[in-house]
DNA sequence: GTCTATATGGAGATAGAC
DNA sequence: GTCTATCTCCATATAGAC
């Protein structure tokens, strides 16, 4: 019996469309573990017999994203060498991927806390985080747009941030058809990249300093350190 | 009977006292409304009588932690005249007066949809908003710094967002004494302050012009206007 | 008007039979 | 693996005493 076909598999993604489903249809609280396990055609245990919590399959939810993104997102960068439309393309992907889950991931950002797992921020969801961060990393090396050194280890991530700002907005925007989510991608994408250009003069070198030692605050760790003596 | 001693404002201060107690201690979530009633000896339905919901508590802790900060914000502006001590003054205040109440704030950020009357960006909060702006505004209108007039419109609302995100990164900030947030305030609201002098050149005015462009996207109303015909 | 006692209904989760 | 039956706990509602 081949793995893919297993049985058991199969429930599992049933259980997942169907809580989906009713995330997409009644949003995440009204979504219960009783409904969904009924528009599963399974018994409320056998969903808990999959999903060990209803986070769980939000997980499970973040997780599928990322794999069907990858795809998506490598096609995005296949076309085009300009930073701009580098980065276009990548938020593009995600805004067409999520836009049928918009309002899920609009209740799902209640969790802004690092400490919560299904925040964005988390240590549980650090491999997805990271994975997407590498893509922006992508974008920005295989472009035309020449990076100053010490700005490098930064952009990424300040990008990733940027990114993650847009899509917070997206996810709040009752405009028709997000439009207003829409012209601010577009103006402010145009304005980060002219930044990146701009900030490559010596002259910015002090800015770019200011820049990448605010970023060593937030990003700093305080935890306390093991004593290794190697 | 003078107004303050009637008994029934003493059993709801008593009630909301023992609220925010608890949700100190425990976290919002941990303290139920039983824990409550409990902990005000009184009963639930004592609780209920005061409050409609618990919802309902909050907001009224958020009201009340207004009226109590304006005094204090008061003071903070009458000592100087210099933009950023006079930021810094507002903002320091906030951070001493939540510092009891720093998770509480925690969980409660969970509320960024501004759907969500607890939300610091709902209608149902606008009100407290707005007189926090025109805290900021006062700020900025007191000092001797020289603002321009094309972004002048903008600023108070502007600082207030960042001073949002200031705040919000010391919720989460788990650092001894948050002390990466204080680093955070100081360098920032250096920079913030000195890009506000360095817009102030006639060179910079197609960039204060995107600035503002990007605000106006993001404040514009989508909703449908009603047709007023006097 | 103020408050107690009790009820409702639904949530997430689990134990244990099949 | 999957089910039924059940548990526990909660926010909230209400009837009616004082």
């Amino acid at each position: 019996m081949r793995v893919t076909e297993r049985k058991s598999d199969q429930t599992r993604a049933r259980i997942l469309e169907a809580a989906l489903r009713l995330f997409r249809q009644r949003g995440f609280e009204q979504a219960t573990m009783r409904a969904i396990a009924k528009e599963a055609h399974v018994a409320l245990g056998a969903a808990y017999y999959y999903f060990d919590s209803k986070d769980a399959i939000v997980m499970a939810f973040y997780e599928l994203a990322q794999t069907e993104l990858a795809p998506l997102l490598e096609d995005g960068l296949a076309n085009t060498r300009d930073l701009r439309e580098r980065l276009t393309a990548v938020i593009t992907a995600k805004f067409d991927y999520f836009e049928p889950n918009r309002k899920l991931l609009g209740t799902l950002s209640s969790h802004i806390d690092p400490q919560h797992p299904l925040s964005p921020f988390s240590q549980a969801t650090k491999a997805i985080r990271e994975t997407d961060i590498s893509f922006i990393h992508r974008a920005i090396e295989g472009s035309t747009t020449k990076v100053p050194a010490d700005l490098k280890p930064y952009l990424a991530r300040l990008l990733w941030l940027y990114q993650m700002g847009l899509i917070l907005f997206w996810v709040y925007d009752h405009s028709p058809k997000q439009r207003k989510t829409t012209q601010l991608s577009e103006k402010s994408l145009a304005s980060v990249v002219g930044l990146i250009k701009l900030s490559a003069l010596p002259l910015m070198r002090p800015l770019r300093k200011l820049l990448t030692d605010l970023f060593d605050v937030i990003y700093e760790d305080h935890s306390p350190t093991m004593q290794s003596r190697s």
